[in-house]
RNA sequence: GCGGCCGUAGUCUAGCCUGGUACGAUAUCUGCCUGCCACGCAGACGGCCCGGGUUCAAAUCCCGGCGGCCGCACCA
């Protein structure tokens, strides 16, 4: 019997709850592709909440919903065209795959042989007679693989378009309109929350890469020469382990703490922009359940970067089932797209400074994935307890957050179980009825989909209309009154008062 | 894409080697029971990943596909 590692245990339970499972399961199922159930979908929607509170500034950051399909000219015009394909050559012999830049950098030791562009690669791999690296076979004619998915727009279908693979574009088209509506102040920014979709070679890793995923994407505009980020002290006290660039370049493993008021000074990060945005994602992983030993900032070499960004910081999670995993990258990605753009389209998104002299912003990226973050999430808060499986979610993202029982299904019980259902409903919280188990099934049920409390009507509740309240993590029980739950119970969703004062002082049976 | 392991009710699993349409648990639904952590009893629903081949007969043997986990590659 193999042992189901982490993951494959949370997957088991996530399809068999209602989290998510994969796609097309009827026709055989499709690698990289996930559906969301009616839990999933909920617990996916306040983790998109959250990172509203925490990222989205009123009146400055703005949000928007752009295309997913997008036509060819903005990703010639952003460089995605020429970036997103890569030439793979295949051996004769065994049928290993390779690509060919990295082929011709490893056999003819030439450094970042991408940048030779791809005719270059093509001639030298055929003149140099390159073999397989794992048969020394003879290699078939280079490939062409264009990660980003193509499709034909109308009936004759000569517009060729292209799924977007980041949502980021949409905020660089619409820079201008944009700008206008956070009345033309620097600095401000756009985000997005949406689809985005990529023809990965070989997904993996289910949930964690995916085809088609959800995006939660910061483009933030700013003046290069207004290098003082004045929002950096609200993050600044915030601790974070940090590998820089020179750590990677020498294999340093073990990541330096260091605080985020100080990471620009030090030269760690080029703009404070960017440093405080990193402290936000590093507050945001921590309302997800994400302890501060599991999260490291990694940077980027030079190879590893995208065509647009000048630094790149992934902040990555420890997980159990695969080790570090990226969560989000956090790139200075300068003047590079709103130039590109201006070339492509001609449009003009330079910005006039005080001084009347004109500039085109730079851009700070947080871009976060939120599959992953549904993972990471639900990996963080699993706790085995007696053979049960509880999610302790942080409760501002349970998907239920009330969950309501008759001790026992007799005696009018389940009657005024239902009334009491009925007015958490009336009063607007995501609540749960069952009834017919033991109380003590209903309850592990609640657990697994990490259900933060539970309200249980029993006989005393017929005689002086109170009820218990469950705690999920501790097992520990209050009573209150039924008319006071409305109120106490958004109290503690609130964070306004902690579980034990959700009893009154009422004795507890 | 290459290699290894694997695919049986919603979930977990026996059967596979040595062919004769499937064991058990749990979940779900219906009753009965019920006095705070997956109680008990009775009944019901439900399954061999897909396609082809061998055979009188395929969950079982063979081939291909799809999917999963692990390692390599890939993840711009």
């Amino acid at each position: 019997m193999r042992v189901p590692n982490m993951y494959e245990k949370i997957l088991e339970i996530a399809s068999r709850r209602g989290f998510f499972w994969p796609s097309f399961e009827i026709y055989g199922g499709l690698s990289g592709f996930i559906t969301y159930g009616n839990i999933g979908t909920k617990f996916k929607r306040n983790i998109e909440d959250l990172w509203r509170t925490f990222f989205i500034k009123p009146q400055i950051i703005l949000e928007i919903d752009d295309p997913i399909i997008n036509p060819e000219k903005v990703f010639s015009a952003s460089g995605h065209l020429e970036h997103f394909k890569e030439y793979l050559v295949e051996c004769s012999v065994c049928s290993n795959v390779y690509r060919a830049d990295h082929l011709v950098e490893e056999q003819l030791k030439i450094e970042h042989a991408e940048a030779l562009g791809s005719e270059k690669i093509i001639s030298l791999l055929k003149k140099s007679r390159v073999k397989c690296p794992q048969c020394g076979g003879a290699l078939k004619e280079p490939m062409t693989l264009l990660t980003m998915f193509q499709m034909t727009i109308g009936l004759k279908g000569d517009e060729i378009a292209y799924g977007r693979p980041e949502t980021a574009q949409g905020m660089f088209l619409n820079f201008r309109r944009g700008f206008q509506h956070a009345h033309e102040k620097m600095p401000f920014g756009l985000a997005q929350i949406g689809k985005a979709v990529r023809n990965e070679i070989s997904p993996r890793r289910g949930i964690i890469r995916l085809r088609e995923f959800t995006m939660m994407e910061l483009e933030f505009f700013f003046d290069p020469k207004q290098e003082t980020c004045p929002w950096l002290r609200e993050v600044g006290d915030e601790e974070v382990n940090i590998i820089t660039e020179e750590m990677e370049e020498q294999n340093v493993k073990t990541p330096i703490k260091e605080k985020i008021i100080n990471l620009s000074d030090i030269g760690y990060v080029k703009t404070e922009w960017q440093s405080y945005f990193m402290g936000v994602s590093k507050k945001f992983l921590k309302a997800l359940g994400v302890q501060d030993e599991k999260q490291r900032f990694r940077a980027h070499l030079p190879n590893e970067r995208s065509h647009y960004s000048a630094q790149t910081y992934d902040h990555e999670i420890l997980t159990e089932a695969w080790g570090w995993i990226e969560v989000a990258g956090h790139a200075y990605r300068t003047d590079y797209d709103l130039k590109a753009h201006q070339k492509g389209s001609g449009a003009d998104f330079s910005v006039l400074r005080s001084d009347s002299s004109r500039f085109v912003p730079h851009v700070i990226e947080p871009s976060f994935g939120l599959d992953r973050l549904v993972y990471v999430t639900l990996e963080c808060s699993y706790r085995r307890k007696k053979d049960r499986n509880i999610f302790a979610l942080p409760k501002r993202l349970a998907p239920i957050k009330i969950s309501v029982f008759p001790l026992v299904s007799k005696d009018g019980l389940p009657e005024k179980a239902g009334e009491v259902y009925k007015l958490l409903l009336d009063s607007g919280f995501p609540v749960d009825y069952e009834e017919g188990s033991s109380i003590g099934k209903m309850y592990a049920r609640a657990d697994e989909i990490g259900v933060p409390i539970a309200v249980t009507v029993d006989y005393r509740s017929m005689e002086d209309e109170t009820v218990t309240l469950r705690d999920r993590d501790t097992w520990t029980q209050v009573r209150q009154k039924i008319k006071l739950l409305p109120k106490i119970l958004d109290q503690y969703f609130k964070d306004q008062i902690t579980f034990r004062e959700l009893g009154s002082n009422l004795n507890i049976a």
